[in-house]
DNA sequence: TCAAAAGTGTTGAGGATACACCCATGG
DNA sequence: CCATGGGTGTATCCTCAACACTTTTGA
């Protein structure tokens, strides 16, 4: 929680910079060892977490303020984003504008305008992004998508319409390229599938479905040194896999 | 155009009303005789048309607004409504705020504001519709979807996407149900269908799939008076249709 | 040599496509 | 009586799901 001071500074440079009334909040999608996991923010003093976000300075294209602030959040540039739905309700951020209530008048207080959220899902290498936490933040950490803890003001509701979205938009966004490594095995692109349809497929359909896109090219060399037989590595042709999700991949999992 | 008076007098209401910096733009969908029809605004003194839109009141919920905008457009209550995007390009509106620069200087101006605008896509039925327009157009009126007119701002890329949207959820979200009568006939839906999706589909496995989704309800009485074999009313069932659309309808068309 | 991971092959059911055929009605 | 619109039936193809089998490797 900031002081009197702080949440003054603040409102008054808020009120300079960005445009009222507007946020941006993201849900980062990363993956690492088999495990969908999302970028979450620890207020200080607080036992539940938000999303990252912020919001969008007055002459700032939307999607450049949500690089902007996952850039902040992770260290990365050129992140893949995909919007997918304004959250208006006028309360939503309740929490917030109750927290500074004591402190600061309401019209003095950034915080307790009303916002509407523009909602952001985003896919980043795990092995890129550096977590790194807001000023009003205690910690900045990836979580479990099957051990999330819960969150503050309508971020589970933020949370959940993106995981849906991600589910629509499986066949249709280049979601796997953004999610896995340069380079990977059929076994773990499966298990990619895997969590974010929070079902298991059948290896050898799943192989044979994936490879029918072609657009994934085979590396020659297996990976060496793990126990049991030697995957093949995989890493995907761009160029067709941008004409494929265009087209849509047909048919369900 | 409105007059100096007239821009001044809007402007101090809208800024005492409305949220700033938040516009919503409606594509509105009907369909008429086989074809698929968009509801369209003439600005007076203009060529070019605009798309239904309007602001959002400072603790209105946007959904709400965008009911409430429709409701003066239309006169329908209760419409179906889908939020598809938020367009935030900085000079989205460039068109709107040049109109009146030399009128009124941009601070005092509301059109000069920047404006995202939420996109929402309305299903509603042709025949319950009294279009009607608003103060700054001339004539508020249906257009085919095959004949449609040069679009002022970016309302060209605004209709674009939600067609898009609308494509991409025909098996997720109750098209056909808004957009039928009532009761209707099988070569009549199939027209809504082929006019969506931009092609012809087999009259005869149309039938038999859109039947085996077990969705529809068959009227006792066919349709009497035309010429040739009388068809068969159908009217949507529709339990079994919010049903079925949860999982999607399978496959593609 | 055996368990576990990974690659490849086969088969059968169900859905989609492309047809042919029959019925009703107005001109 | 026939052109047209509309309802019903069938053969073929193809996709997908559910299987079995083989290969490789470390323990």
């Amino acid at each position: 929680m900031l002081t009197k001071k702080q949440l003054i500074e603040f409102s008054d440079e808020a009120r300079k910079n960005y445009l009222d009334h507007i946020s941006i909040d993201c849900v980062v999608f990363g993956f690492h060892e088999g495990q969908m996991k999302v970028l979450l923010l620890q207020p200080h003093d607080e036992k539940k977490w938000l999303l990252p976000g912020g919001f969008v300075m007055k002459r700032e294209p939307i999607e450049q303020a949500a690089n902007r602030i996952l850039k902040e959040r992770t260290g990365l540039d050129k992140i893949f984003l995909q919007q997918f739905y304004v959250f208006g309700d006028p309360d939503r951020a309740k929490f917030h504008s109750d927290l500074y209530k004591d402190t600061l008048p309401d019209h003095e207080n950034w915080f307790s305008n009303r916002f509407l959220s523009i909602g952001y899902y985003a896919l980043v290498d795990f092995f890129g992004v550096v977590p790194q936490p807001d000023q009003f933040s205690e910690t900045c950490t990836w979580r479990d998508l099957d051990d999330m803890p819960e969150l503050l003001l309508d971020h589970e509701q933020i949370f959940k319409t993106a995981l849906d979205a991600l589910r629509l938009q499986l066949n249709h966004q280049p979601i796997g390229y953004n999610l896995m490594p340069r380079e990977f095995t059929m076994p773990e692109l499966q298990k990619l599938y895997e969590a974010i349809l929070g079902k298991k497929l059948d290896r050898r359909n799943f192989q044979r479905r994936i490879l029918g896109f072609g657009i994934l090219n085979r590396a020659e060399q297996p990976r060496k040194g793990g126990a049991h037989k030697a995957p093949y590595l995989y890493s995907f042709d761009l160029e067709n896999y941008q004409n494929a999700l265009t087209e849509g991949f047909r048919g369900g999992w």
